[in-house]
DNA sequence: GTCTATACCGAGATAGAC
DNA sequence: GTCTATCTCGGTATAGAC
């Protein structure tokens, strides 16, 4: 089925939006993208204004986000690392899928304070709470760490800064691909950080013994 | 000494950018905020454009960029988790010191690619570059890693995922301080990735062990 | 629902007095 | 070097025909 000729103005708006930001779109130019004559007022029959538009998007990308962040899949916990690093590439995926909100934060977070305590809060609690469950309850017995608050958001904003470094750039920081990243980024959470794991030969435990000097080891 | 008019207008149109973005900003806006009469075309006795000014604010800043990075103090490597945490703070810090520009690439990236690449290639080629040759020099016996570039993109996106959370929630992510986030980051990087360290008891190498299943040991 | 036409305003930029 | 005054253009939004 065609789009509706609102659903083509909400196209227009959102990506206009990210090209050029909130006051360098034009209605003008909107209505040019959407398929109506430019500078005849046929957008204001579907919407107030401007700023109104620019908030519907935006609601209109909020349900979208909640939709796919339910498609998440959770596959099997075979080995803590790999199945880490699939995770990680599925908040890659998820951050290119929300890539407008993304967008519209990075660029428009000064000027509309409402829809950025919003947008945040969606991105925020419910992304990286639920993630901070995933990682506690899945991958507990293998990542041990005294900080796991402190943890979560060096994960959190590695992700973060990788996308956003593609995005302004246009590509990867070092040319690191998707994979080597998560590779990387996985290798580090799901290793020992606080001493050496025991020995597999001896059973020996430097960190118990650094704990306790004296133990009856 | 007082500034110049010059300079007062460069100072306006820096921080009217960042506020509101470069077409947001009116040239009428940045007179008022310089102290000249709004409105009259006082401005153009220093610029001839809203154009001129906006790449003259972005090249003091950039010529103030690497003055910062010159400041740059090497401590000495005492402990190398402390070091580098110590080091990842002053990253923080320079982050913050020129936030002007990380805001403007934030903001403006596809407005003018120019300055878009003009910018990255200052803060990447001699902010990450030169960091990659302090972490694999100063830090070699204690960071072994088997894909050191994909390590440093890690660090690298995580301290600007963190910093540009901060800067679009106003507060940071989980509320972590910059030391607990940069001591949680450094002692990722200082944990063996690839496996146990060697056993402090028997000498026991996992890790040789398994690259060389029949070896001497 | 979309068009033509237009009112209105604000912004970029210039001319010329002081 | 800063001002007043002004030109011009483009953008928001509305009125009313079809």
């Amino acid at each position: 089925m065609a789009p509706s000729t609102r659903a083509r103005i909400l196209d227009a708006a959102l990506e206009l939006v990210q090209q050029v930001g909130f006051t360098g779109t034009t209605v003008t130019a909107i209505e040019e993208k959407a398929g109506l004559s430019p500078g005849s007022g046929g957008f204001y029959r579907h919407f107030r204004s401007k700023e109104d538009v620019f908030r519907a998007a935006i609601e209109r990308e909020l349900e979208r986000a909640q939709r796919y962040r339910r498609e998440f899949e959770r596959g099997a916990v075979d080995d803590p690392r790999a199945a880490l690093s699939r995770r990680l590439l599925q908040q890659l995926d998820y951050m290119a899928r929300i890539r407008p909100l993304i967008n519209l934060l990075a660029r428009e977070h000064g000027q509309f304070p409402d829809l950025t305590s919003r947008i945040g809060g969606i991105l925020l609690d419910q992304g990286i709470v639920e993630e901070a469950g995933h990682l506690t309850r899945d991958l507990r017995p293998h990542v041990d760490h005294d900080d796991p608050h402190a943890l979560l958001t060096v994960v959190v904003s590695a992700l973060t800064g990788y996308h956003l470094a593609r995005q302004f750039f246009g590509h990867p920081p070092a040319e690191v691909t998707p994979e080597r990243f998560a590779a990387t980024l996985a290798a580090l959470v799901t290793s020992p950080t606080t001493g050496p794991a025991p020995c597999a030969r001896c059973g020996h435990d430097e960190q118990a013994a650094a704990a306790d000097p004296h133990g009856a080891e």
